[in-house]
DNA sequence: TAGGTTTTTGAACGATTGGTAGAATTTTAG
DNA sequence: CTAAAATTCTACCAATCGTTCAAAAACCTA
């Protein structure tokens, strides 16, 4: 079951190849690879150290245990995902165009780190403790931040009233999260194409007005 | 990490507990629930058995080993989402609302089968040999189904056509499957009405075109 | 080159894993 | 009541799990 994924990696302009040094970051990196394809309880540190390269002990000098790797994972993502959506919530922008930076931005996320997305929404269930309490308010601090766009889209009545703003909000994400399933780069779309057809969709839904190109 | 899930349950009217009968169903409903919660990998014959209230020997007497709960799970699913999807696709009802009972029919499975629903796009990896390809290829049938609807309501001029089919199918069945994530019974909405919102959604769009209640 | 520091190794640990075998028990049918 | 069939239990296996740690290796500075 073990899995190479990196290897001595890396020219140093010769051409020829040297070790990359292990780092807690390199670590975190194969191990949300790792953990996306196949699951945290089923990746062992063996696989986890011999796609790196290196064996099982190396990894305990740089990371406390198995659940900090974990933990680390988490964190990477709520810091790339959370100030950014901030900053597009708290601007001046109008809602429609606000929530075309909103789908666009947390495509992004779930495209570039598709593998730390992936973990991030499907081993929760391994944090313990206060750690995973703190995920779970962060996580719903971030839905909340996308329901407001919709509130604020609708109380400006740019927006339909009769729509769940909570409801709406689950279905841009869980649209947007999946994405981390079948999105490969270098495919027909790029992922700012595909956060603009999904925009489109959302937002003039799919039903023709009139005849448009 | 044992997890008390079922119990000798069901009385036998005389108010005494009765032990359920342990059967193939019962250990695959068991185990969907279990695997979806903690992962195919991190849940133990152990834990599934403590949950049935039976020892992990019993289990074997069932089942050939643990990757077959696994395939009996994907059949599960399968077999409750195809046939109904082929039906309403090869009906002749109009695109528009073809779609609506598209989607009205896919969150239905989220949301009654959630725990299936979950380890069916979780747990692919644990599928080898022939069975996996054919999962493979029966899932990706599926999607097929559904951007034929699209393709259809492009065709005939009731959906825009510079949606790409494809990615719209992706975003549809994203937004449906996250269900699964965040959909507990019971809640303020109904299965039902939150496919109609996202029906409404995904076809009319958030915007406003008139102001309408 | 020497000496000290940072990394990595490799073996060992106790616990637990999926899986097996067969005895013991319960259920069913005659 | 009996015997066969169906079901569950106990005990055990080899393999693997996460984790620890002393020793070795690699690295850096002087």
């Amino acid at each position: 079951m073990a899995e190479k994924v990196l290897e001595k990696n890396a020219s140093n302009g010769n051409g020829e190849k040297i070790k990359a040094r292990l780092s807690q970051q390199t670590i975190v990196a194969a191990a949300a690879t790792l953990f996306a394809r196949n699951g945290f309880g089923a990746t062992s540190l063996d696989d986890l150290a011999t796609a790196l390269g290196v064996t099982k002990g190396a990894l305990y000098y740089h990371v406390k245990n198995k659940e900090e790797i974990l933990r680390l994972i988490f964190l990477q993502v709520l810091t790339v995902s959370e100030e950014p959506l901030r900053r597009i919530v708290e601007s001046a922008t109008p809602p429609a165009e606000k929530l075309a930076q909103v789908i666009n931005h947390h495509t992004a996320v779930a495209a570039d780190r598709s593998p730390q997305m992936t973990v991030f929404y499907r081993e929760h269930v391994h944090l313990t403790g206060p750690f995973s309490r703190e995920i779970t308010q962060r996580k719903k601090a971030y839905e909340r931040l996308i329901e407001q766009v919709i509130e604020e889209g609708i109380a400006v009545g740019v927006f339909k009233a009769n729509l769940d703003p909570k409801i709406a909000t689950f279905g841009i994400l869980g649209m947007c999260n999946w994405l981390s399933q079948w999105y490969k780069p270098g495919g027909t779309y790029s992922q700012s194409q595909i956060a603009a057809l999904f925009s489109q969709m959302v937002e003039g839904g799919l039903l023709n007005v009139r005849g448009n190109s």
